[in-house]
DNA sequence: CTACGACTTCAAGCTGACTTTAAGTCAAAG
DNA sequence: CTTTGACTTAAAGTCAGCTTGAAGTCGTAG
């Protein structure tokens, strides 16, 4: 029940630039502003849904999945839903990429091993391990 | 020893397009490569130092860690200090990344675990979690 | 009145690692 | 001679997620 915001003020309460917050509103992430002699003024549901979208976005959601997260089901499917139809691909992304940094960790290891006297010589040995 | 080889070729041999290889000369990743009637031709010098791009690109360096790797020690350095150098940093990186990974995982699962009606809801629950 | 600070819009710029496009050159094949 | 296909260049485009800049509006303080 909160008295209408400013952007300047939204934007400290969670630690985003002003030009952020339009960039939301103007991709349609948030709803477009009430107006108070043309500036922006923000209640307490733009500020839940902007809470939303900054949990989506720590938790690893792109913009355009929140787009989705929002506006990808049919009105009223209910949030538990949603979050787990976009968790489940979520999981299985992070999944690849924890494998991926997984990967580059052997190679960083290996490639610490590295015993030659030039860096030609590292790629003449690349080469041959890997003759694809 | 082996002949001269066109860019397609390298292209092929290390599935990349050409225009990636081109783009690593420009850049000066690569050496400007010999030509013949115009068009470039490479050796194995090309071909190593090309391994080792794109084994460190595999390893996650980036195109600036890679220009650091042959150019940002005196001449001279030996590849194992090279590489080394550039990996305690990468691993460093790595282990910020793992966490990151790793926090998105539980805020996924705590997502999952939404009982909300509505994403306004869900909103407010996470704006009183964190008073900030 | 003037200045200030905070807001507004729209367009363009940024990053990294390329790709795409347009216009041109060249050698070999038909 | 013409076509084909692979190459050449420089410049512009792509992606996400914003930021930055220019130019203008607004209410308030001095």
């Amino acid at each position: 029940m909160a008295g209408d915001l400013a952007i300047s003020d939204v934007a400290r309460v969670f630690g985003l630039r002003t030009s952020a917050i339009r960039y939301y509103e103007q991709i349609g992430i948030l709803p477009p502003a009430m107006r108070k002699n043309g500036q922006r003024r923000y209640d307490n549901n733009v500020l839940f849904r902007l809470a939303v979208v900054q949990r989506a976005r720590e938790t690893g959601f792109t913009l355009e999945e929140i787009r989705e997260l929002f506006f990808g089901f049919p009105p009223g499917t209910p949030p538990p839903k949603r979050w787990h139809k976009l968790s489940q691909r979520k999981i299985a992304e992070l999944r690849e990429r924890m494998k991926r940094l997984k990967l580059m960790e052997t190679l960083l290891k290996r490639v610490e091993d590295c015993r030659c006297h030039a860096l030609e010589e590292c790629g003449e040995k690349i080469l041959k391990q890997r003759p694809r």
